[in-house]
RNA sequence: GCGCCCGUAGCUCAGUUGGAUAGAGUACUUGGCUUCGAACCAAGGGGUCGGGCGUUCGAAUCGCUCCGGGCGCGCCA
């Protein structure tokens, strides 16, 4: 008996029920056959509550119905048997045959194995961080680094034909504060001091960026006259340390500096730019494409849109400024898409930045968003409906904030203030691996508190090292054996009986249905808590049975089992963006 | 005030298209290395699943309500 690589038992399962149902009912019920792992053996190896479901609509007890589904389903070559248990419960019962295939399929699929076709021929585009080149890159924007970096492996594992991109927003008003932020930081240098808002950017960064511009050019940009930088304070009106105020900083400093204002924006935005990319991709995490929003305004396709929208009436003209009628598709009110001052707002680029992405032919594209953009959603969805494009290709995974504690005390974390803590400091205490598996050992939707004394403190006993601890033990094993592991794919698993072993076996089966359900239901994390699952076993296995026994046909068949425990956990640590070392 | 997310063991969290006796890690107690790596294992205590009402064969999961926390509600991005 030779099973398929990418068997998938929960599907075939289902089609077998499938056609038991179709012999006795012929109207659809619309219920769909899942399984369920059963907490005890003795309730077998899948579970499905399909009698139970049924019972309502045929108005039959459900272990009648149980067993009627049984006895019309179609024989498997990997079912021992089949049994209707409890209240209605349909209990399948793998092989013992069928399980033992298992080491020799994953050794042969090597590192394929658990890769699925749920995605083959569709092509995803996979959108996130893409925070503000306004600062560095802290922990909070590291969750969704972190999240949406493993979210993009494991739909290639599902096989989707992924697209990682980072959108830069290199046009707004943020930008323009940062500018500002650095110019005055540069004064300071030149010995011109002027207060400095506490809303602008306060970081230390800042400070450096006007370093740099002061170590290459000295003094060159105050050749203005010096009447002119006198008054520049003077010019600014608005409350002290208001948002208004720095809206006429920005005036006043894109004036004064005329040319040498794009010079400052454009020296900011690279440095920031590479600064993230560098933290990046020490993390990890590397993108496919950086989309620039400013790009949208210089290829006319914001003007474009703006067109669009308007020949189908969905815009109109209200106190100077142009809005999108977004109420008409469920958002709060509308919104502004052009100011008074003939600006358009982030969400003109938006739309724009949207249309282009359907534009380039992904059968789905997924946004991974901050929790604070839940109130975005609506308007976005509304304008891509405007535009006649489908709404349901586009979703919206928003992974919520990383509250961060210090000494037990919540601080907060904003680019602005320069209160945060770098994702890079993080990745200096506890490493890439324990801050990668720390991230994803929790689903997105659920709030983060992050202790960083706590995350530094417990970089010894991080669940990470259980996993890698049980990789690198299964290296030092077959190391210790010395012979060429490759043999190990024909050794006679028939041998593997035991209680764990069984076990373990089917914890192998479960890898590639885990990464297919982690796929369709965009959930990494669900990987990571496998992992943690399939360490214990192992190390379980590893305390009460010995590998290295005298006779040749057992020491194989177990280095075989172990072999393959290793590849699934590399594979799915790959999967994470975590290392598999193969010593400690 | 309105909207979204959440509340599960001392702590950090899984489990949610309703299913069998609610699970891990950590902390605590006890035991296990002259034998393949003790970054490990074995055993134990620890719960009104925030409170209440409801829906039904069955609720941590669904509905209503109250309490508590986070986030949003801009011609910022």
């Amino acid at each position: 008996m030779t099973l398929p690589v990418h068997t998938n038992f929960k599907s075939h399962f289902a089609e077998l029920l499938s056609r038991a149902l179709n012999t006795f009912s012929n109207s659809d019920l619309g219920i769909n056959i899942e399984f369920a792992r059963p907490k005890q053996v003795k309730h077998g190896d899948y579970s499905c509550n399909l009698a139970m479901q049924l019972a309502k609509p045929l108005r039959q007890d459900p272990r009648t119905i149980a067993t009627l589904l049984i006895n019309a389903m179609p024989a498997s070559p990997y079912l021992e048997k089949v049994e209707v248990a409890g209240a209605g419960f349909i209990n399948l019962f793998l092989k013992i045959a069928t399980k033992q295939q298992f080491p020799r399929i994953v050794l042969e699929s090597s590192k394929e194995f658990g890769c699925g076709d749920f995605g083959a021929g569709k092509k995803i585009q996979v959108e996130f961080v893409s925070a503000n080149p306004t600062g560095p890159i802290h922990v909070g924007h590291g969750r969704g680094a972190a999240f949406g970096a493993s979210l993009a492996n494991v739909l290639t594992a599902a096989g989707f034909s992924v697209t990682r991109e980072y959108y830069v927003n290199d046009a707004g008003r943020q930008m323009d504060i940062l500018v500002v932020s650095t110019w005055l930081r540069y004064l300071e240098l030149n010995g011109l001091t002027r207060p400095f808002p506490s809303n602008a950017y306060q970081g230390e960064y800042v400070r450096n960026m006007a370093q740099l511009i002061y170590k290459a050019h000295g003094n060159h940009y105050l050749r203005q006259p010096n009447s002119l930088l006198d008054n520049f304070i003077a010019n600014v009106k608005g409350e002290a340390d208001s948002e208004a105020l720095l809206d006429q900083l920005i005036a006043e400093t894109k004036n004064l500096l005329g040319q040498d204002y794009i010079y400052f924006h454009n020296f900011v935005l690279t440095e920031q730019l590479g600064e993230c990319r560098n933290d990046l991709m020490e993390f990890g995490v590397v993108f496919d494409t950086w989309f620039s929003e400013q790009s949208l305004f210089e290829d006319g396709t914001v003007a474009h849109v703006i067109q669009l929208l308007e020949q189908k009436n969905y815009l109109y003209q209200q106190d100077g400024a142009k809005w999108f009628r977004s109420s008409d598709f469920g958002d709060e009110k509308d919104r502004v898409v052009q100011r008074e001052n003939g600006q358009f707002t982030y969400f003109a680029s938006d739309i724009a930045y949207h249309l282009n992405k359907f534009q380039r032919g992904f059968d789905r594209i997924i946004n991974v968003w901050g929790a604070d953009h839940h109130g975005y959603i609506p308007r976005v969805k509304g304008a891509i409906q405007a535009l006649a494009l489908d709404p349901s290709k586009l979703e919206i995974v928003l992974v919520q904030f990383a509250v961060l504690y210090r000494d037990g005390v919540k601080t907060p974390m904003s680019t602005r203030s320069g209160e945060f803590v770098t994702l890079r400091e993080l990745r200096q205490e506890v490493g890439n691996d324990a801050a990668r598996f720390f991230y994803l050992l929790r689903k997105s939707d659920q709030h983060l508190d992050f202790d960083l004394d706590l995350a530094k403190s417990q970089d010894n006993d991080n669940p990470v090292y259980y996993v890698q601890y049980a990789h690198a033990r299964v290296c030092s094993v077959l190391e210790q054996w010395g012979e060429n592991s490759s043999t190990l794919a024909t050794a006679d698993t028939a041998l593997l009986t035991s209680t764990v072993e069984l076990s373990l076996l089917q914890k192998l089966i479960d890898y590639p249905e885990i990464v297919d359900v982690a796929a369709r239901e965009l959930s990494p994390h669900l990987t990571a808590f496998y992992l943690r699952e399939l360490a214990g076993e192992f190390h379980s296995y590893y305390n009460s049975t010995r590998f290295l026994v005298p006779e040749i046909p057992l020491r194989l068949a177990r280095l075989a089992l172990i072999a393959s425990i290793r590849q699934v956990l590399a594979n799915g640590l790959t999967l994470l963006g975590v290392s598999a070392p193969d010593k400690m």
